[in-house]
RNA sequence: UCGGGCGGCCAGGCGAUCGCGCAGCUUUUGCUGUGAGGAAAGUCCGGGCAUCACAGGGCAGGGUGCCGGCUAACGGCCGGUGGAGGCAACUCCAAGGAAAGUGCAACAGAAAGAAACCGCCCCAUGCGCAAGCAUGGAGUAAGGAUGGAAAGGCGAGGUAAGAGCUCACCCGCGCACUGGUGACAGCUGCGCGCUGUAAACCCCACCCGAUGCAAGAUCCGAACAGAAGCGAUACGGCUGCCCGUCGUGCUUCUAAAGAGAUCGCUACGACCGUAUGGCAACACGCGGCCAAGAUAGAUGAUCGUCCAACGACAGAACUCGGCUUACGACCGCACCGACAGC
RNA sequence: UGGGGUAUCGCCAAGCGGUAAGGCACGGGACUUUGACUCCCGCACUCGUAGGUUCGAAUCCUGCUACCCCAG
């Protein structure tokens, strides 16, 4: 994922947190705000586990989004990893991931995109 | 063969597609290289480095604690001494001082640093034919009961009964002697017989300045205004207190208070081989080989294949030496024990 | 990254070397026509865990584990 596509600054994140409309499911939580520019952002907190279990969920995460970036709305999003979400497996990561897009209503249909 | 003891090593490999951090080259798009650990963990010690303070001293405070060595240093390592465990190989040990002082030792028990409850023995008086009983006095630590611990152990002599009271042997402590750098060991001589606890206070010896890379340095931008008070005191630093010392004008109110960038940032210390010294830790010489450096934080997804196995434990954030803890598999030993065979 | 604290019954907790207080809750009984109140009785063999010191450890020491808090 290109630096330009991610969310930096603790503020930014704020700003979604206060701003942005959620939608969560058992694994995983998103938050969402329209804006010009596209931006994605991920959040695992100690809760979910070590070192090791935050750094494999939070690639997974990345891996699941990255591939749905070009079809998606522009605007911040916040993915916040719950606990449950260390058990899944990647394929489960990627259905709740586009589960969750679809519920904030801002994936577009892949027949609209052209490259 | 089984059970143990000690030591060592590896940490999934290869290929394909998509994707990420950093560096270089290109230039606007790619290419090439490279990219987590033995514990990166816990943060329990000790160095480096940085800032502040250096005129130090005293009292507090903290740490270490058998001896010798190694090390930049250590609470680490190596080799010994003593003790404990184990048939053994071997392993483990905060292992100075209880004769400087204070405290504590519940319950039980007569008594917990000095002791007479029962008992034993003697004397006197009374009763009784006697055996003996009662009362009083004196002696006694051999026996009883309690306890974690009861005043060195055991045997003999001795005695009214007893007692290191005396003797032999053993144990422990101190001094002298011998060996050892030393802890300590040895045996002889002399003297003595002292409860335990210092991971209770404490004493003795040695060591310790504070804070930590979010340390700290540089740059850009913004701001840099006003009022009052104090005046040789005030404030701040030197871990706490006292002395002392250093620095600065200081303090309060109102107003304004910000988001960044760069450096620090990783290659000069590990590792491998080897010569020399040393039992060893280690030292020193020569040769070789190593290049993560992010800043919401880089290693993933899918497939194939080897494989018993998705692989165990687990993710760098300034860095190094240790310790501790977590954990998968493998290998070695002219190391030990048991059983069987030759 | 650095620093500090806590862990004792189902819950809240006292205890600081000598047999683990107390309250709530829970169980049984009494009182009452019944319930509540009240009264009586009961309720901690590993004091988070593993070792050590001590005659003796929840308490002292060491190593772990979990949780909470603070600074930036």
């Amino acid at each position: 994922m290109q630096r330009q596509n991610r969310l930096g600054q603790n503020r930014q994140f704020s700003y979604v947190y206060r701003r942005g409309k959620k939608a969560s499911c058992r694994e995983l939580s998103l938050l969402y705000v329209r804006s010009k520019e596209k931006r994605v952002g991920f959040s695992v907190s100690k809760k979910v586990g070590v070192a090791v279990v935050r750094n494999r969920t939070k690639r997974r995460l990345r891996e699941a989004v990255r591939p749905l970036l070009p079809q998606m709305k522009s605007g911040l999003y916040v993915f916040v990893a719950r606990p449950a979400a260390a058990e899944c497996s990647f394929q489960e990561l990627e259905s709740r991931v586009k589960y969750l897009l679809r519920k904030v209503e801002s994936l577009r249909a892949p027949a609209e995109e052209h490259k």
